[in-house]
DNA sequence: TTGTAAGCGTTATCAC
DNA sequence: GTGATAACGCTTACAA
């Protein structure tokens, strides 16, 4: 009676003297006399049964798994979303199959096929190509993306956002702005936030000027910029409005290191809302991009609402967070 | 003569006439006639057939995937490390199936019991809780941390890592030194980090205060710490090594807002090797852990040793690299 | 209430 | 070289 491998169904049923059927609807919580299942239940005790996942999706063609899709985890952004999305997952029982991407169409593509292969329940997806073809019967919610009129798209407020940033600079006395962005080739969601800010300025008749980064290009130019626009310790822009927390604490360390206070001379605001893990505190004065709650809703409409596709893009709000690098 | 799922290998067979064996054949690879093949891989492609991963898992219980159990996300060395992890395993077309614990020693058990019945082929972790039961059966590896004696441990050379920031910092001329660092209260590799520097600095006669924060506690203190020791303008130590760039870079922000000016009068060296996206530099300077070649090796030795559970314990060398925040 | 048996989509062992 | 056929561990009618 050499039990190597882990106990099947089969073992417990032997065990207990009891047919695989009970077995099974005391496993998955159905209709059982009270004695047959404390009998099945102690059975599972000693011999330390536990299902075995692949034959119940076999079976019952549900895998619980989705799939995360994510260009990479070296943004902060990307990371707390990863991070955010599969709390959310694991705490309704889902398992998240990571895939990443390295912002590869190809790498993108392949990992869709994936996940058809792997009978995943569903996809989470910010991707970079702008034509992925999606098997039609998986669902699919993108973030920040849109893949198509049919697919939910979540993001935060972006447009609003940068409004927001401008309004705010303005309100505590900026007077000529900057607005630098590294983003991708791609359209996306994100930017909006350019939008946004231009509005605000062109309405209020503020001076401002706008950088455009790609995402794959070299980035010294960003660092020239600044210093070619540091004059005697004195910058030549009283505010300025990053796209993301992680360029901003670049910016804001590059001025700083040269004599230019922050947020004294010049005010800083970021994108993202990203919380220094030590201090609990934002790294930077920020629009804060709900991460949790775009992540919770991401999930919950992946698994929910599916088939119900109505006002498939939803875009949560924003908040000016205050964050010691403006004055206010 | 509707085809609503997922084409199965059954259809395949009938598509091209031949026998589920065959057909089974083709897709693995054994010998089979050219024309059988060729026919077999016209069906396929016809249909757009893919193996169902669940079914053939269930057959040859191997499943081709791996858990990696991280504590957070929001931290960059486990954020970097899971991404290298990530493309390592897909590299190897193993899925990677991410748990995060929230450094919660419950979470952390219940993901083991979790890798168990999804009948993982293995397990790659970071975990805090110092007395994890893990499934005999299941190949683990950790990284940073000692589950137990026949269990494989990868990290960085840590102590070495310490003792070159200590180098480094008195060879560029400092003489009072800080070494600051922020750990859980469980027994990892990390702590080692700070043998390494003492054991130096002994050596060497070199005066230096270690400053020790826990993880879960509130960190103002850090910041108090800091100010009480900055005094018209100067800062009591000239050389301070924090046990992350993370840390690294948040000292140097506050020093630098105060006027205190990096490295001009104090030199600082982080530890992790984290660059900037943006600008492919580091974002201090900082003793280097190679997290690519932990992330590939913990994985080969996983995937490809396991038996051979010789010098079970990997460390890794670290470099240190100049990143600006010290005269060299 | 409990048991029997037919699959789910593969792989692998046989005969042919 | 190719094709039946019996598993793999579970779910689920349906029968008892």
């Amino acid at each position: 009676m050499k039990r190597e491998s882990t106990p099947t169904m089969k073992d417990v049923a032997r065990e207990c003297g009891l047919s695989l059927a009970t077995v099974s609807k005391v496993i998955n919580g159905l209709p059982v006399g009270k004695k047959s299942r404390e009998r099945v239940e102690a059975a599972i005790d000693k011999l330390g049964y536990q299902v075995n996942t692949y034959a119940r999706a076999l079976k019952s063609s549900k895998t619980y798994s989705v799939a995360l899709v994510m260009p990479s985890l070296k943004h902060p952004f990307f990371a707390y979303l990863t991070d955010e999305l599969t709390k959310c997952l694991m705490n309704r029982g889902y398992r998240a199959v990571l895939m990443i991407t390295n912002y590869d169409a190809e790498v993108e593509q392949k990992s869709f096929v994936m996940v058809r292969s792997n009978k995943m329940d569903g996809v989470i997806a910010l991707t970079y190509s702008p034509d992925l073809s999606v098997g039609e019967s998986i669902p699919i919610v993108t973030i920040d993306r849109h893949l198509g009129e049919d697919i939910p798209c979540i993001s935060s407020d972006n447009y609003r956002g940068g409004e927001l940033a401008a309004q705010k600079l303005i309100e505590l006395g900026c007077r000529k702005l900057l607005f630098m962005r590294i983003t991708s080739p791609v359209q996306g969601e994100p930017n909006k936030r350019c939008s946004g800010f231009e509005s605000v300025c062109n309405t209020r008749g503020i001076e401002y000027e706008t950088l455009l980064f790609h995402d794959n290009e070299p980035n010294e130019p960003i660092y020239l910029f600044l210093e070619d626009h540091i004059r005697d310790g004195a910058f030549d822009f009283d505010g300025v409005f990053c796209n993301s927390d992680l360029l901003a604490s670049r910016v804001i360390r590059f001025l700083s290191e040269r004599g230019v206070s922050v947020p004294g001379q010049v005010q800083i605001i970021g994108y993202d809302g990203i919380i220094d893990r030590f201090t609990g505190k934002h790294v930077c004065s920020t629009i804060e991009q709900p991460i949790a709650q775009m992540s919770e809703t991401a999930v919950n409409i992946l698994l929910d609402y599916q088939g119900a596709s109505e006002g498939v893009n939803i875009c949560l709000p924003v908040k000016y967070i205050p964050g010691g690098t403006t004055k206010d």
